[in-house]
DNA sequence: CTACTTTAAATTGTATATAATTAAATACAA
DNA sequence: TTGTATTTAATTATATACAATTTAAAGTAG
């Protein structure tokens, strides 16, 4: 673990809270390795607290499925295994396609507009061919999507299930081969979501989905091949 | 609230999760009431440990939208209104037809059996109209389904979801005049799970759902309806 | 040199202490 | 009485202290 785990005192939050976005953050984008110990002491020297915050973020932690508890042992990051991987993106596929089915029921006539706008920003994005951008384009479209569901708690699930791969879907949006299907797939999303034609938008927000399983699973087996020729 | 919260030591967990689900159990059954505080010293007290399991316990209902945490005041127990269990009935209705489709791919002969026996337990628990057991009989046959479909993310987020309602299931449960529907239901789940036609066992599982919520947000206005009466 | 004990260090689990903030109570003036 | 300061009490937020347990290390016998 590089030592840039920096506790950010911008906002005014409790210092839990503050320390649970630190370490999530530094899970999801692989600071903080799987299987990597999370000691107390440590980082409570490190990010400049003391234990108790650090107990409670990580309290939170466990809850959302990014650290495995040991007794006696404390935390350590979740192993992200090829099973554990599919059976996320499993609910996924149904809950992204439970989205764009609401949103043809919900979406006002202001969002419909912003996703429009959002997937010529996504297009553009794929040009710059600069993967923070496409990767923040793509969030911010599929977000307008879930918000327009108007369920809270279907936002919070789809935003959990997606976090836990985030570290993939980077590698996933670098490869620029598959940028023309993206563009794509959004395109056909949006105008059926327009048209309310739920079927055609539900059956492409699972492709979409299953695309980006066949990508994640290939780079997963990739890595633990290179693991196993380098240990 | 009664004064029947009691730490079970029955197993040896840590004091934060014997706390976490004493409380957790405590707000699904009503005990302590929607927005009722939950002050560190006095549950400390209560309980007979120190604040700091309780804090870590609170952490943990916080993120599974249990409790609402109020900044320098502390934490209370979640309003439920009307919306938030359509919101999450609307996801569940989507993740219990998942169970089922998948069920139909993955369970075996074994499961296969115990679902079938699950259903007469089902039937024989009504006859005997003991609320509870009738509840206990429920809960046991959709744990079989749900864990048929082997993902243990489903089955996590299932049950939580499911837990949520807890309360109000209670009651709907206790109208004798649903259970012949119930059996009904449960039947063609079963048998439509067993001939691997997701069709109808999607369909069955989401007009399940659909009975339930009818019940619960008849529920939820007489409930409001004598709280604005009494106060 | 290996297998087993014993000891020491590190780490978590729990409890308590201090600081900061908020809510309530009291006092006082209009 | 009502509205506003001021003080007091209660409570959370954070830090530290202590206890229990585990891991690693150092010896020691075979």
């Amino acid at each position: 673990m590089q030592d840039n785990l920096q506790v950010k005192m911008d906002e005014f939050l409790p210092l839990r809270d503050v320390v649970f976005n630190t370490l999530r953050q530094a899970i999801l984008t692989g600071e903080l390795k799987p299987g990597e110990r999370l000691m107390e002491i440590h980082l409570a020297n490190r990010l400049g607290v003391s234990r108790t915050p650090i107990r409670e973020a990580i309290r939170k932690l466990e809850l959302e499925g990014l650290v495995t508890m040991i007794p006696r042992r404390g935390a350590e990051v979740a192993q992200i295994t090829e099973k554990s991987l599919k059976d996320v993106l499993e609910v996924r596929r149904s809950l992204d396609a439970l989205s764009v089915e609401l949103a043809c029921d919900r979406i006002g006539e202001e969002a419909l507009e912003e996703l429009r706008k959002a997937c010529d920003a996504f297009e553009a994005a794929t040009r710059t061919k600069d993967t923070k951008k496409i990767a923040q384009a793509d969030v911010a479209l599929h977000d307008i999507i879930v918000q327009a569901t108007d369920n809270s708690r279907l936002v919070q699930l789809v935003n959990n299930l997606s976090e836990q791969m985030y570290r993939y879907r980077f590698e996933y949006i670098k490869d620029e081969s598959s940028h023309e299907q993206l563009i794509e797939e959004h395109r056909i999303i949006f105008e059926s979501i327009r048209r309310k034609d739920k079927e055609t938008a539900a059956n492409t927000a699972k492709l979409h989905i299953d695309n980006q399983e066949k990508s994640i699973m290939k780079q997963l087996r990739m890595e633990k091949n290179s693991r196993r020729h380098s240990l």
